[in-house]
DNA sequence: ATGAAGATGAAT
DNA sequence: TTCATCTTCATC
């Protein structure tokens, strides 16, 4: 995947990379879950304009974001829109197809559901860490691969977050059971 | 200098 | 529901 399908709005970019192929040194599988983030979410790390923590978010597009949350996980982002607007996605979820056992080693576990169905722990099971922020997607250590059929998607509420947001802000795989929770099902 | 909060996960 | 664990950023 080319660095210009993330100069778009991350709403767009998150439904369109549910399916979509994420690989880290040849680890991984298909992204089922993603939250978006912009400029004008509170809850968002640019919400308070540039930071040296949060600096590469305002930078062009195709790019990694990784932070440290709570002192012990790493979160992936993917950065989205042009210099200066600090869009993002984070990842949240994948179901993992390719080094399962090199995933289990590092998780210390081998339960596939538990492998990477959450955003600390898809870092963890790929080897994700901070080293990584700052670097484009369209390289390695980085493999992407557009979805080749569009699935049905689930869009819901942010998740974590006491503030009420009420846009759909969650981008998932309908009925995947790899991710990080599940989606409200609409009554009918 | 200091401290409060946090885009989480695991255990209880 | 609690807590581990520590960085970031705002404020003093």
């Amino acid at each position: 995947m080319k660095r210009s399908f993330f100069d778009r709005d991350p709403h767009v970019v998150a439904s369109e990379l549910i399916g979509a192929e994420l690989f880290y040194d040849g680890v991984g599988g298909p992204i089922v879950e993603l939250e978006v983030y912009v400029r004008e979410d509170p809850a968002s790390h640019s919400f308070r304009g540039p930071t040296p923590r949060n600096t590469v978010m305002f930078g062009p597009p195709g790019y990694s974001y990784v932070y440290r949350s709570y002192g012990i996980h790493w979160c992936l982002n993917f950065v989205c829109e042009g210099v200066g607007i600090a869009s993002a996605v984070l990842v949240r979820a994948l179901e993992p197809t390719m080094g399962l056992e090199k995933m289990a080693e590092r998780r210390g576990l081998s339960e596939p559901r538990l492998l990477a169905s959450g955003p600390g722990r898809l870092c963890q099971a790929l080897g994700i860490t901070g080293a990584d922020s700052g670097l484009p997607l369209d390289r390695v250590p980085f493999d992407l691969r557009a979805r080749k059929t569009t699935p049905e998607i689930a869009v819901g509420p942010r998740i974590g977050l006491t503030k009420a947001v009420d846009v759909p802000w969650r981008y998932g795989l309908a009925g995947s059971r790899f991710l990080s929770r599940p989606f409200a099902t609409r009554r009918p």
